[in-house]
DNA sequence: CTCCAGCGGC
DNA sequence: GCCGCAGGAG
C-alpha cells in the first residue's frame, strides 16, 4: 500500500499547523536550530525557546561567539541540555570550518556534532529543498500502519525505514511538503496513543483495512524520572544555571542532599560530558564562564 | 541497548 | 503514575 501524495498534501495545505520554522524564508541555521530542539521534544514547548534563540543569534557565527554556559541558558528547561552545548559546538564548526555556511548535503551534515541520521535530512530536505527521507518517530509510524498495515514501527531499522519513505516521496519539488505533512499527520492524527482516525485524510490505510491489529511486540518499559540521576542532573544544573558566577560544592550539596553517592555520580557525569566545569578556586560553572 | 530532562496528557 | 515526545551518542 502507498500514500497518494496529492491526498496528504492537500490535508496538509487545509489542516497543518502554522509554525514558525516552516517559513520558506527562514535561513537554514534557523532551520537547524529548530531541528536541534525538536529532538525528543513537543512542539509547544520548543517555540518560545526557538523564538528567541533565533533572534539572539541569528548566524553560526553569532552561536559561536556567546559561550556555551550562555547557551545552557538560553536552552532554558527544554530538557537533554546536552543538545545546548552539541548545538553550540555544531555552530563553531559550520562557523570555523564552513565559512558560516550550513552545509547542504547529508554526509556532510553528519559530521557535525548533534547531527545525526534524523537531523541531517531534515536539514537537508526542509533549508535546501533536496528529496532525501526524513525519517522521524511520526514518520515511522505513519508508515507502519498506512503502508504495512502494523500498530507499531518495532525497533528502529534505519536503512529499511529510509528506503520505504524514499519509495513514497514525490519526485519533484513537493518532496519537503510531502515529508513535513507525513510528520504533521503522526503528530496530530496517526498519534501513538488515541490516534484519530475519524478524521485521517487518508483514503486508504492498511492498518484499518486489517482491523487495526495490536502490536506484536509487548510495549517497552517507560522511562523512569524520577529518583534517577537524570533528575539529579536537572537540579544540579538549575543551581548552576541561576547563578551568575560560579557555585561552592555545599551549594550543589543542597540541591540533592540526601544521597551523596548519587549526587557525586551526577555531578561527574555532568563534568563529563561537558555540561559543568570546575574553576581554578575549586567551585563549579556552566561550561565556558567563570 | 542505555542514558539523557522535563513536562503535559490521559 | 505512566506514556510519549520532529533523536544522538557511547
Amino acid at each position: 500500500m502507498t500514500i497518494p501524495a496529492a491526498e496528504l498534501l492537500d490535508w496538509y495545505a487545509r489542516s497543518g499547523r502554522d509554525l514558525p520554522w516552516r517559513d520558506p524564508a527562514l535561513s537554514a541555521w534557523q532551520i537547524l536550530v529548530s531541528e536541534f530542539m525538536l529532538q525528543q521534544t513537543p512542539v509547544a514547548r520548543v517555540l518560545p525557546v526557538w523564538t528567541s534563540w533565533v533572534a539572539r543569534w541569528p548566524t553560526p557565527s553569532a552561536t559561536a561567539a556567546a559561550s556555551a554556559a550562555d547557551a545552557v541558558r538560553a536552552w532554558g528547561k527544554l530538557g537533554y541540555p546536552r543538545r545546548a552545548t552539541r548545538l553550540h559546538a555544531c555552530a563553531r564548526v559550520i562557523a570555523d570550518e564552513h565559512a558560516d555556511v550550513v552545509p547542504r548535503d547529508v554526509d556532510t551534515l553528519l559530521t557535525l556534532p548533534g547531527v545525526g541520521a534524523y537531523t541531517a535530512r531534515a536539514v537537508a530536505c526542509f533549508a535546501y529543498g533536496q528529496p532525501v527521507p526524513v525519517v522521524d518517530t511520526n514518520v515511522r509510524r505513519v508508515v507502519a500502519r498506512a503502508v504495512r498495515g502494523v500498530a507499531e514501527a518495532g525497533s528502529p531499522a534505519a536503512v529499511r525505514d529510509h528506503a520505504e519513505v524514499a519509495a513514497l516521496l514525490p519526485d519533484d519539488a513537493r518532496a519537503p511538503r510531502f515529508s513535513a505533512a507525513l510528520m504533521e499527520l503522526g503528530a496530530t492524527v496517526c498519534t501513538a496513543r488515541g490516534p484519530r482516525c475519524a478524521v485521517c485524510p487518508l483514503s486508504r490505510c492498511a492498518w484499518r483495512e486489517r482491523g487495526y491489529p495490536a502490536a506484536a511486540t509487548p510495549p517497552r518499559r517507560a522511562q523512569r524520572y524520577a529518583g534517577t540521576d537524570r533528575q539529579v542532573r536537572g537540579r544540579l544544573l538549575d543551581v548552576l544555571r541561576a547563578s551568575a558566577s560560579p557555585v561552592r560544592q555545599h551549594d550543589l550539596d543542597l540541591a540533592w542532599p540526601d544521597d551523596e553517592v548519587q549526587r557525586n555520580r551526577a555531578l561527574s557525569s555532568l563534568l563529563r560530558d561537558g555540561l559543568v566545569q570546575r574553576t581554578g578556586d575549586g567551585r563549579f560553572a556552566l561550561p565556558g564562564e567563570g
